[in-house]
DNA sequence: CGGTAAAGTAACTAGATGGATACATAGCGT
DNA sequence: ACGCTATGTATCCATCTAGTTACTTTACCG
């Protein structure tokens, strides 16, 4: 007991250093963790030990496990927008350009199941971390502004309905992917069928593709049977209900 | 320490028993702490004390935590699913029928939001309580049979495309609600304005009426511009860019 | 080259937490 | 009226967990 201090450290037996490494280490284990077991369920000790590092590292960097947890959330929001920027649809033409749109956000969703889950847990703490954050301004999505450009030139073209709004739309575009990805466990469960099968993730695509085109869509004006007969009763197309 | 026995509950004060109110006030508890925090961040000492009931009593109506998580689930789909089946929309024509159909479901995911938050969380945990469930086969919304007849109703009467899986209409449907909602805090952080606000709720409620029965709308067959221009991407006239 | 700050290790701790134990009693069937 | 079981209370406990302490070692910088 008189020398537990130089016990303590005895046997440490030192590594190469890369501290760089290690936080990035740290991070992919952390995000790793997160994701599948959330804020709460997830454990430090694992993190450590899956970023083979020691769990006095992960303090070092990081302060805490919710600093670690909200640095997770931020590098997770900062890869999708930085896919997001990638992507070039500029130069398409409307129609194209909102189907490869749905189609990445789609595909994003299906590679990164992480982010989905991240979002989720998230959104169970009402978003109290995401909050506190710095860097939350640059985050959002490049995406809105471009559907904005891709509508108007679509509403011009006579294409697009001209009283959409891009917020709309693609939170829109998200839902029908996110609710399908994330819920497809338990809707799985409940269905009675694999709704993460390869066919099913096809068949999906295809649907969420021509949901959203059809929204986006200008009814016709010839076709006004069609058109009355589905007109919304309840002040979809803006008018009040009553009037 | 002899008498540490007698000691132990020698201030038991008795309450009137009332083990059906006891196991309701466990379930209403449980099924708040849950919502709130999720499977791994509930604490069962919070449960009791909320329920007013002392902790031994969870574990002797419901065994562990788990398994009271299970039965807070099995609750909250069998009240969704009872709600679903008081609604009578079979006497409605097509449309009318559809647009309650989305604003019911809509409603109750704003009226219950634990619900999706419990969801939420056994999704995260990849349905893993839901699949050991013995009592999930009653659970299947009646809405898909309904949708079913309803779109082909509709398709009859030459209101709605004759090639739609109810299956995809029912996801799409709840998709629309249910991502806006539960997202609406980090969906609200990045976007800077609050999509939990009534006026925001309200324009919610119609874009999803709208895209839900745009979807279903069978295009006009006189109608081929505005179509084709529009027509599913996919191998119609989607050539590759550089084509 | 040598001192020092950053990077690293091992072991510990205070407090929580799910679950168990020990005991008490209400009230129903008989 | 009486005993037995379901219902209830107070208290304890083994284990786990986030975060700390005490110490060592690398590598850079003047």
């Amino acid at each position: 007991m008189a020398n537990a201090k130089s016990e303590g450290a005895a046997v440490a037996k030192a590594r190469a250093r890369d501290p760089a490494a290690s936080r990035l280490r740290i991070l992919a284990a952390a995000k790793a963790e997160f994701a599948r077991k959330g804020l709460a369920g997830a454990r430090v000790d694992t993190i450590a030990e899956r970023a083979r590092i020691n769990k006095r590292m992960i303090y070092h960097y990081f302060g805490s496990k919710n600093d670690l947890y909200l640095a997770v959330l931020e590098e997770a929001y900062g890869d999708i927008r930085l896919a997001e920027r990638l992507l070039d649809l500029e130069h398409l033409d409307p129609v194209e350009a909102i189907t490869k749109l749905v189609e990445f956000t789609w595909g994003y969703y299906i590679r990164n199941p992480e982010f989905l889950r991240l979002i989720n847990t998230e959104n169970l703490h009402r978003a109290a971390h995401l909050k506190r954050s710095k860097r939350i301004a640059e985050m959002h999505s490049p995406f809105v502004s471009l559907i904005e450009r891709v509508l108007r030139r679509g509403a011009e073209l006579g294409l697009f309905r001209d009283d959409l709004d891009p917020n709309q739309v693609y939170i829109s575009i998200a839902a029908l992917g996110y609710y399908y990805l994330n819920n497809r466990y338990t809707l799985s469960v409940i269905y009675g069928f694999d709704l993460g099968a390869k066919d099913a993730l096809e068949r999906r695509r295809a649907v969420i593709v021509d949901i959203v085109l059809s929204y986006l869509r200008k009814p016709d004006l010839n076709c006004v049977n069609a058109r009355n007969a589905l007109k919304n009763p309840r002040g979809t197309h803006l008018k009040s209900p009553t009037g």
